[in-house]
DNA sequence: GTCGATTTCAAACTGCTGCTTCAAACACCT
DNA sequence: AGGTGTTTGAAGCAGCAGTTTGAAATCGAC
């Protein structure tokens, strides 16, 4: 009744754990098509297990799904980390850092290639899964970001400032994923090769630093320009995702 | 077996159109949940309607959503429609004008309140419909973006660094739809009232503007900046959507 | 080898969903 | 009124997909 929790490989290596097996297919069937669509004849099809399998490994459809956000943002973390030590950088090599790691997370093909579409349907289809998201991963990073965007404006800016900035530099970035299909359309002979991924992330780099001096100025305008110190802070991280399932 | 067209109202007034309830009532439907999740029973319960009437208006599921998607699509064109007549505008202002709406069409919560929701996952998980979107608004506007961001620099650029400044651009719009689930877990105060989106737009116009701006720096560091007439181009507008049904 | 636990398998069950059917109701025209 | 074409209604069908079940197979340990 209760299957040991992580088991990698432990009987002939060529018949690597099904378990295994089921998370990256399901990965792979979930990020094509979706949730909804995803049907776990297909998963086991593809895991070459049976479809009872699911049921066993992992309880039920949702528990799997649970368990391959889990996987899939996990690795993206461990393969891109955001910039560790943002005290010794200048602030614009943090914010480029950070677009890098970002992006890279987003649209790097290796690892599970599939990555970046489940999260883009995540995040407009949320389920269970995205409030563990956000709670273990995602705010943490936004708070990284806005120390970011406050460092490199270098003067106090207003919250609702500092959040439009953080979000125009996300939104740059995500627009890549969640946009794909268009610009497939638009521009079919856009590829997502490693350096150009490298392009795009110095590009929105460069644009977000104009982006938010040009801010910094009209705070200047508008208010008398407070001085506070330099805010590098942020530095909160996310203590790992926990195995909990909740979902009775 | 050939039901009319169209027939927007000819009845008594009270008991108008089942048809466009439900339009109104799919149109709710396919945003909250999606494609495949929405289920013709729902659609046809909110809209008063016999599961039946789905079929008979529309053929079938498939078919309601196409026209649900043009509807929606074309009611926001028709409510913010992008600016016209950019010759009389300088660069700033047609890019002002631009996300203006741009930013309106996915976020005004009057009319179809659910367009920004239904086009936001059109993107990410295409359907046929996603084709004719493309071909019929998509692809002159983003001629038309590009055509402002050219404006805006003043001096040729390179098509990729346009391709990239205009999708910036639109991904700092589209964010706020997109990752709407997200932005609400990370900021719940945050609303879209009219006022809060004017503010967004503004915040975009000046961000990108100052990130164009720089992106011409860099070319004028990378190349010899060879000059080319005001390039405020882009007319080509959609010749409204046709009501052709192609899938079997 | 044998026992016990774990894992896999084939088959069936159950609920849901899109779609059809055919009859009744309605509106419009002469 | 009567006829005709259009719209609505209730019931049901066929297929799919998540889940269950009980037995077979596999593995580790003694």
């Amino acid at each position: 009744m209760t299957p040991k929790p992580d088991r990698t490989s432990d009987r002939t290596p060529d018949l690597a754990a099904t378990r295994q097996r089921l998370l990256d297919a399901a990965g792979e069937v979930f990020a094509e098509v979706g949730y909804r669509a995803a049907t776990i004849r297909e998963i086991c099809t593809r895991a070459e297990a049976n479809v009872a399998a699911v049921n066993y490994h992992f309880r039920d459809k949702d528990g799997l799904y649970q368990e391959v956000v889990a996987y899939a943002h996990g690795c993206a973390m461990a393969s891109h980390p955001p910039p560790g030590d943002l005290a010794r950088m200048t602030p614009a090599e943090q914010l480029q850092g950070f677009v890098r790691s970002f992006l890279a997370r987003l649209l790097d093909s290796g690892r599970p290639a599939w990555h970046g579409r489940l999260m883009a349907r995540e995040l407009v289809e949320p389920t269970a899964a995205l409030d563990r998201i956000v709670r273990d991963s995602i705010r943490a990073q936004s708070e990284m970001l806005m120390g970011i965007v406050r460092a490199v404006a270098g003067v106090a800016l207003p919250l609702a400032t500092v959040r439009r900035a953080a979000m125009s530099v996300v939104g740059q970035c995500l627009f890549y994923e969640h946009a794909r299909p268009v610009i497939g359309r638009l521009f079919p002979d856009l590829g997502f090769t490693r350096s150009e991924v490298e392009a795009l992330a110095d590009h929105i780099s460069a644009f977000s630093l104009a982006g938010i001096a040009s801010l910094v100025g009209v705070a200047a305008l508008t208010r008398p320009a407070e001085r506070k110190g330099k805010s590098v802070a942020a530095t909160k991280r996310s203590p790992s995702h926990s195995k909990r399932r909740s979902r009775s």
